[in-house]
RNA sequence: GUCCCCAUCGUCUAGAGGCCUAGGACACCUCCCUUUCACGGAGGCGACCGGGGUUCGAAUCCCCGUGGGGACGCCA
């Protein structure tokens, strides 16, 4: 019987793009520690910036969230909707002289970031409103609306000991007094964060990197509101392809990008949980397994960066894993996107069955299948190697044969090896021009296997149209 | 500029002082299988950023340097 703590974790994006791979790699540890917990998960979306936020982002967001099959146990909760919660507080802490109005212009704040940029010190707020004993504040301007900021302390050390990166501490004297609440009166990020962490219960904290500069500030609110410091693991950023940083101009894409390009969630999913997490020397999990083993330990501190052919490794071997079933539908998808129907007549689960083993993506299984619903195109340096002036009645008195034969691959292969010997040829000298008439180029699985599924009528007629 | 963080094969990583002449995986190369291309199998190439310490002993601990990244918003 043990009274273990329960774990409640959280994914909080801003609606202000898709998911993208590290916002997805962020919720899936955030996910499978409350699975590993048996905590639970809490999706909050973010969308106090009202000039970015948008409900199409939003959208994208669940619908990558559900392609990769994260679901969480509470929310979405919208910050938006919580206006009444956080205004309280504000006024709270207003009461209680932990936070202050602010009467500085932008321009006043534009011009002293400036000129401490231009001395070579960290750009901050100067205090001039902060209310100090026996300190006298300037005088209130007329019609300017004030912002809210919240008294961070001036002395002493912030710090916590990050899950992952270990401890970190920072001195106050680097941190300012934030603006909590714009001129309009809306909260802002860092103390939206803090209330509802807070609200929400949260006990780990498992967000990017980007993030670690923040977290002074939160914890110093936090302990002004006298609400327990939840525990904190920084992730750490994940790379482009080519080492440089992510971003919307910049290879960041949307998950479900990757679902438009022929990649299994499954793949995705132990793709990421392999980036920055390891389990000894494993390679290859399922997310039930991965969820036994997800531990905060063994996350890599430094970044990594993007790797599409291993990526493309691990989607060819969940491709061979998958059923039949789902691989037609989604071949039959994918076709149908280039205007190919994939009709009864060869049967695309015999069909993907023959080349699931050399796909990478559903998009390449879909394309190298193709051929069978529509005439290909005809790789005339591979024909023109092949199908020679010799060869051509040989073929042809081949097909002569096989238009009465049993149409299975093994009668078909027969025939094949029948005019191979009667030639006194090699096989290859037979299969390649077949190949390549009926396939259209010269690579595909064993050819007796392809005429077998082709069926006898569009075999004969794909040979005799092209060399009759 | 200031603060914070990071640093093992090309890439993802194992490694928590001796088990490391540094292991696995992707990619790459060679060979085998073979009806072409794949798949699969067997090998191979390939790394502890540099310098100082600490220690009998350092990839592992400490310091400095170098390199990279992040943050310095009335964005999140």
């Amino acid at each position: 019987m043990t009274d273990k703590k329960i774990i409640r974790t959280r994914f909080a994006p801003s609606p202000t793009g898709f998911l993208h791979i590290g916002g997805a790699r962020t919720a899936l540890f955030s996910w499978a520690y409350a699975r590993k917990h048996g905590g639970d998960f809490i999706l909050r979306i973010e969308d106090t910036d009202v000039a970015r936020s948008t409900p199409e982002a939003v959208q994208a967001i669940l619908d990558g969230m559900n392609w990769l099959g994260l679901n969480w146990d509470e929310g979405p909760f919208y910050q938006m909707q919580r206006m009444a919660r956080y205004r309280e507080v504000i006024t709270q802490m207003l009461d209680e002289g932990k936070a202050y109005h602010c009467y500085c212009s932008r321009e006043e704040l534009d011009a002293l970031r400036e000129r401490q940029m231009t001395e070579g010190v960290k750009p901050r707020y100067d205090g001039l409103w902060r209310p100090e004993l026996g300190k006298t504040l300037p005088s209130i301007p007329e019609g300017v609306a004030p912002v809210v900021r919240f008294k961070n302390p001036q002395t002493g050390v912030v710090a916590w000991d990050d899950l992952v990166k270990g401890r970190i501490s920072i001195s106050n004297t680097e941190l300012d007094d934030l603006i909590i609440a714009r001129d309009d009166g809306t909260p802002t990020y860092n103390f939206c964060v803090v209330v509802d962490d807070n609200d929400m219960g949260i006990t780990q904290v498992i967000r990017g990197d980007d993030h670690v500069n923040n977290t002074p500030r939160q914890i110093n609110m936090l302990q002004a509101l006298g609400a327990t410091v939840p525990a904190y693991a920084h992730l750490s950023m994940i790379l482009g392809g080519d080492g440089q940083k992510l971003s919307k101009r910049h290879g960041a894409v949307s998950v479900m990008q990757y679902d438009e390009d022929g990649y299994l969630p499954e793949a995705v999913l132990n793709y990421l949980a392999r980036l920055g997490w390891s389990h000894g020397d494993e390679e290859i999990f399922s997310m039930e397994q991965f969820c036994q083993w997800f531990d905060l330990d063994h996350i890599t501190p430094s970044a990594a960066q993007f790797n599409t052919e291993k990526l493309n490794w691990l989607n060819a071997h969940y491709i061979k894993q998958a059923s039949l079933d789902y691989l037609a539908l989604e071949v039959s998808k994918r076709l149908a996107v280039s205007g190919i129907v994939a009709a009864d007549a060869p049967d695309l689960q015999g069909v993907v069955a023959l080349y699931r083993e050399r796909a990478n993506t559903l998009n390449e299984l879909a394309n190298s299948v193709a051929y069978f619903y529509q005439l290909p195109q005809l790789d005339t340096v591979a024909a023109e190697k092949h199908i020679t002036a010799e060869i051509v009645p040989i073929i042809l008195a081949l097909a002569e044969r096989l238009a009465t034969v049993d149409w299975t691959a093994e009668a078909i292969h027969a025939e094949i090896e029948h005019a191979v010997k009667s030639n006194a040829l090699k096989f290859p000298k037979v299969a390649m021009p077949l190949r390549i008439l009926l396939t259209g180029g010269a690579q595909s699985p064993s050819i007796d296997a392809v005429m077998a599924l082709l069926g006898r009528d569009e075999t004969l007629s794909r040979i005799r149209t092209r060399i009759g």
